[in-house]
DNA sequence: TTGCGATATGTTTTCCAAACCATAACTGGC
DNA sequence: GCCAGTTATGGTTTGGAAAACATATCGCAA
């Protein structure tokens, strides 16, 4: 990929979208997405983060509630206990927004790196 | 302007740049830093976002610090009590943090549109 | 029919950032 | 020599979110 011009550091951009209710979105609720459907589970995308259940839950809660259609699929019981997994409205926003980070960081490059230099202690390239 | 087709609603995409120490930017700074410019005192700044004065000067303190040079220069005692304005510095990150929100928001405008088109209510465009 | 692993939800406790309060110090002007 | 208005700091309080703890439920498989 052309991330060759962005090795920056450990200097991170992370953005929050506010709607005009209290509905928002931002890097949290997209990691929990992203792990979700990495894992198949609610409980176990908690865990890989360090995440309490009911917090991952409460945050799918939020999600599912605030868009038209469920972001996140869940059945209880069966063969392993149950399991989640996004919906399509829930891949759909997730890409979104790994996207838009995507672009945004990109765009936003020489500006970033600029306010970057001229901080004290300048954060070597890691 | 060209914000013409950015008519949007009460959606804001709101971002906070992460340094590799604790230091970080986000809105809450670039708003004071921009009271400050406009008000002359941190205190002035501070009243016109009803934030306490306190916790305005230790933002500032915070910036003058995390930066090479301070943002912010100020100045007691004297005829109106002393006051407080941006440095070259100040100047300089401000605009570009404005600048980035300006880049992002318009580079991102499609996909921000696109997930706030499937949320469950709408924000009616104000 | 018992057990397991996950979802689902309520209750209590903890913790920390922010708010609040209080005080000192500076300085030009009156 | 005070006064006004601001910068500069220290201490205490607290509101609210996150964590921690506690259950209940589900359904397949053995």
């Amino acid at each position: 990929m052309t991330d060759d011009a962005i090795h920056d550091t450990e200097t991170r951009l992370r953005l929050r979208i506010y709607f005009g209710d209290g509905a928002m979105l931002g890097p949290g609720k997209a990691d929990l997405l992203e792990r979700i459907r990495d894992t198949g589970s609610i409980a176990a995308a908690g865990r890989t983060m360090s995440m309490s259940y009911k917090r991952a839950w409460s945050l799918v809660e939020e999600m599912n509630k605030a868009f038209r259609e469920p972001l996140v699929d869940s059945t209880r019981g069966g063969a392993k206990g149950g399991g989640a997994h996004l919906t399509e409205a829930g891949e759909t926003v997730l890409s979104n927004y790994r996207k838009l980070e995507e672009i945004t960081a990109e765009a936003g490059a020489a500006r970033i790196g600029l306010i970057r230099s001229m901080l004290r202690d300048i954060p070597e390239g890691k």
